[in-house]
DNA sequence: ATTTTCACG
DNA sequence: ACGTACGTGAAAATG
């Protein structure tokens, strides 16, 4: 029979070598983790590695031992652990309770006396002893039946020492290690030894006399003199030394072996911790190797572990060229679900091609070749409202509704079910999911066209193509409870269910729609503008007696403050700061000044919103069609690229021209453009409960002069402007979250000013101060906020250490209900509108959605039903504790509508 | 790839 | 003594 073994390790220089090899990893609750994942990653490898039968782990306290007893600067000058590191330890001590693996430490002796007498008491009962360490003082522990492993690299490379090695390496028996050290110190304990003598001249000196002891009888045979010299002054040195450095193998400790036995762990513990510390990888690593973790396994337990490999669903490839199977039209029909995804180059300015689509529904994958067969299968899925799902699904329906489908019904799209588990991440491809939680690599779309080159769908790729598609499709299918069982312990299933899903296919709608753009206009303002900042730009050079680049803030920056010698010239790490509020400063200050606000003004208008619109535009109708980012934004609102339609120019006439451009569709067509009025203080209204501010609102009064009122304790009569612009300043200032000093620069005016505002604010408006500490306070607890609808936006930085990183944490705390409370209600509004619009047979469309604004587009016959339907819908969104206002303009293009 | 600036809510 | 208002995206310069 062969010998059984037993894995000892040291737990803290493991932990160590685990955190300091790995970048730093945090949870969305903060907890930090790469300390906790390197360990247990070293531990399964060794355990699938070796397949002991018993484990152990050691630890170390922080109490004094025995070593310090005998010197007290034993281990002194150590660097305290950091508290990232430090917050692990728990974390990996519960995780091995929940592995079974019993975990020792004791006062007064450190994790390697433990583990020594561990690895005694194991040989003592016939078991061959491996220790695990990242310290070479375990090498004195080698023998006959002990060998050690010491980090070598990583957290993946190890060196075995047997006694074998130990003699290859150092010509020496375990035993003589110990001499070694007593000899040579170890810096990193504080151990002196014998000062000069280092890892050679120590080595060398144990070869020829074996031990300190023998050493220090004969110090006549020493050959160098200064040597001898400092053997013999330094002798009680080198064996106290020694005595430190010998590690304790009778640790008075009893170790129950029984509790040692490797067995199956406390699955549902474990991955309850798993889930909560987001090692959804090493979970499902540890869950396919289930076999080999000893102890009995039931039949079922052994068939819902591994999840590693995708099942072999049958794969059928349609090609165009076949006929549509009619049993696949049937199939379809009837199919409760399909997990889909169409391939092709999704394009917003040419149309896009469409290369095919994969299907997956009742246990057999399909690759539909061409747009043809894609767009009869969609039509069938539409027509029998076949449950969708897949990952971004917007992809795949915008290249539908172009083919000419549309009516999707969205049962699980992952990467949205991922975005509200967890908003704000950068990452939401399928392959870093597949990764995370499957423990699966997958290629990336685009990956995968770059190895195979350029798609010929009438050819034999196909095959492949289909094989991709049918992989993509079973690792969404295989993701799906795992995100929905997420979904559920967070309490987001509503939100996500309710008003993310619905939306995915609204948003490849107004994609689909595009918005109409007069081009003609804009090559004409474009001409006007080059001709102008042409002008500017010389008189910018003539006034500087040179001419250089103005766009380089470096450039500019030494003009201005350098050869021009203005001041004022303050912030930013690399230099003197040219943004616009430091020139506004200096308008007065040098004729250049306003210049170049002007210049900059005028080619960032060009730069942005001409070049940059322009090859945008659909050259087939004209239209520009955005991408909506549904991950966009942490908080919940959506963002906008390709270009970003939410930041069309409006505060200043001369950009807010632009908005003429943008037009209704055709002649007969017109814009309707609906807006919440003040809908961040409604939340805020409502989430605080503040009797005055409700009141205000109630009363509807004009909220910044209401707020100025009551600051400035005057009659509302007699608020100046200036007062309500600095109250409307602080109406924002209590939004994002207010401080002294983002005020103060907001304002212009002095921090101490700036405060007694606040202070002044938040006495007449209490309960929005005991609203924001709430707030504060429960987001330190649970490490989250959420918005009216149970959004939740997790927020480590709350609990950092750093002082500036937590202020950061409250305000996103403070800021992110009301920011997403609004983003959930537009949302709503946005569903139920498009809805309205679909059932009621009309031709309007929603084009465009900027935060707290709706646009729509459609023949003028339509403009009274459309105004009162937006009106209606944005209104009933939600039931706040006071009503939603909105108001409303049309147009024949967006600068009229608005 | 990062920084600075500026457009929007 | 820090060095900040919240949420985005694009363009251009610079490392």
């Amino acid at each position: 029979m062969k010998q059984e073994m037993m894995i000892a390790i040291d737990g803290n220089s493991l932990i160590n070598r685990a955190y300091y090899a790995l970048p730093p990893l945090m949870t969305k609750e903060g907890l930090y983790t790469n300390g906790v994942y390197g360990f247990l990653s070293m531990l399964h490898k060794l355990r699938e590695e070796y397949k002991p039968a018993y484990m152990i782990v050691a630890f170390d306290r922080k109490a004094p031992t025995f070593r310090h007893l005998d010197y007290e600067q034993y281990k002194a000058g150590r660097k305290k652990t950091p508290a990232e590191l430090l917050s692990q330890f728990p974390l990996i001590k519960e995780s091995l309770s929940y592995l079974k693996i019993p975990s020792v430490e004791l006062d007064g002796f450190e994790a390697d006396d433990l583990i020594g007498t561990a690895v005694r008491l194991g040989q003592e009962r016939g078991l061959s002893c491996m220790i695990v360490t990242g310290d070479k003082d375990a090498l004195q522990l080698v023998s006959e039946s002990t060998r050690v492993m010491i980090t070598k690299k990583g957290i993946s490379e190890f060196e075995m020492y047997d006694l074998e090695a130990m003699q290859a390496r150092y010509q020496m028996t375990p035993q003589q290690f110990v001499d070694l050290k007593g000899l040579m110190g170890d810096a990193s304990d504080n151990i002196p030894g014998i000062p000069g003598v280092g890892e050679k001249t120590g080595m060398s000196l144990i070869h020829q006399f074996g031990s300190v002891e023998a050493l220090l009888e004969h110090t006549d045979q020493i050959k160098s003199e200064k040597l001898r010299q400092k053997v013999e002054e330094n002798a009680q040195l080198a064996l106290m030394s020694k005595r430190l450095a010998r590690i304790n193998t009778q640790v008075p400790v009893d170790i129950d072996f029984s509790l040692c036995r490797c067995t199956q762990p406390d699955w549902e513990a474990l991955t309850a911790q798993f889930q909560r510390l987001e090692l959804f990888s090493l979970l499902a690593r540890m869950k396919k190797d289930k076999d080999s973790y000893g102890g009995t396994l039931s039949v079922c337990e052994k068939n819902d572990g591994a999840k590693n490999e995708p099942p072999h669903d049958a794969l059928f490839i349609i090609n165009t060229h076949d006929e549509f199977p009619q049993n696949l039209k049937q199939a379809l029909g009837k199919a409760g679900t399909v997990y889909l995804k169409v391939f092709g180059d999704v394009n917003h300015v040419e149309k896009s091609q469409v290369y095919g689509m994969s299907l997956l529904f009742d246990e057999q994958g399909y690759f539909l070749s061409g747009p043809a067969h894609t767009l009869e299968a969609a039509k069938i899925i539409c027509e029998n409202r076949v449950s969708c799902k897949g990952h971004f699904l917007k992809d795949s329906y915008f290249m539908l509704r172009q083919l000419g489908a549309e009516g999707f019904f969205t049962a699980f799209d992952s990467g949205i079910a991922q975005y509200v588990a967890e908003p704000g991440r950068s990452d939401y491809s399928l392959s870093s999911l597949a990764s995370a939680y499957l423990n699966r690599e997958i290629q990336e779309e685009k990956a995968f066209y770059k190895d195979h080159g350029q798609m010929d769908f009438f050819s034999g790729l196909d095959q492949s193509l289909g094989e991709y598609g049918l992989l993509r499709c079973q690792t969404v299918r295989e993701l799906e409870p795992i995100l929905e069982e997420r979904l559920k312990a967070e309490e987001v299933e509503e939100v996500y269910r309710k008003i993310e899903l619905p939306l995915v296919e609204i948003f490849a709608d107004m994609e689909y729609q595009g918005f109409k753009v007069d081009k003609e206009a804009l090559l004409k303002a474009g001409k006007e503008m080059r001709e102008r900042i042409e002008d500017i730009s010389q008189a910018i050079f003539d006034l500087a007696k040179e001419s250089f680049n103005i766009n380089s803030p470096k450039q500019l920056g030494t003009i201005l403050f350098e050869k021009l010698g203005l001041k004022g010239g303050k912030k930013t790490k690399t230099g003197y700061s040219t943004s616009a509020d430091v020139l506004e400063k200096l308008k007065e200050k040098h004729p250049i000044i306003p210049l170049i606000l002007e210049y900059r003004s005028l080619t960032k208008l060009n730069g942005t919103y001409i070049e940059g619109l322009l090859p945008l535009i659909s050259p087939a109708d004209g239209k520009i069609r955005a991408h909506f980012q549904q991950t966009g934004a942490a908080t919940g609102r959506i963002s906008c690229t390709e270009p970003n339609l939410q930041n069309i120019p409006i505060r200043h006439e001369e950009g807010r021209l632009l908005r003429k451009a943008f037009t209704a569709d055709g002649k007969d067509h017109v814009l309707v453009d609906a807006d919440y009025s003040q809908i961040e203080l409604r939340v805020l209204a409502h989430l605080s409960g503040d009797e005055g501010l409700l009141e205000a609102f109630r009363q509807g009064q004009d909220i910044h002069k209401a707020t100025a009122a009551r600051v400035f304790e005057v009659p509302e009569d007699q608020v100046t402007p200036l007062q309500r612009s600095s109250a409307k300043a602080v109406n924002f200032g209590v939004i994002y979250g207010m401080s002294g000093f983002g005020l103060s620069e907001n304002l212009g005016i002095s921090r101490q000013e700036a405060q007694r505002y606040i202070e002044e604010y938040f006495k007449k408006y209490t309960g929005v101060k005991t609203y924001m500490d709430g707030v504060v306070a429960f987001c330190k607890e649970r490490g989250y906020v959420t918005t009216i609808f149970q959004r939740r936006r997790y927020i480590p930085e709350i609990k950092a250490s750093n002082y500036m990183t937590r202020q950061f944490g409250e305000r996103l705390a403070m800021n992110s209900p009301i920011q997403g409370s609004a983003a959930d209600i537009i949302k709503i509004a946005m569903i139920r509108v498009f809805e309205q619009l679909r059932d009621r047979g009309l031709r309007s469309r929603l084009v465009l959605q900027v935060h707290d604004e709706l646009i729509i587009d459609g023949p003028i016959e339509e403009e009274a039903q459309v105004r009162e339907l937006l009106k209606e819908n944005m209104m009933a969104a939600a039931q706040l504790a006071i009503p939603l206002e909105v108001g409303m303009e049309s147009g024949s293009t967006w600068y009229e509508a608005k």
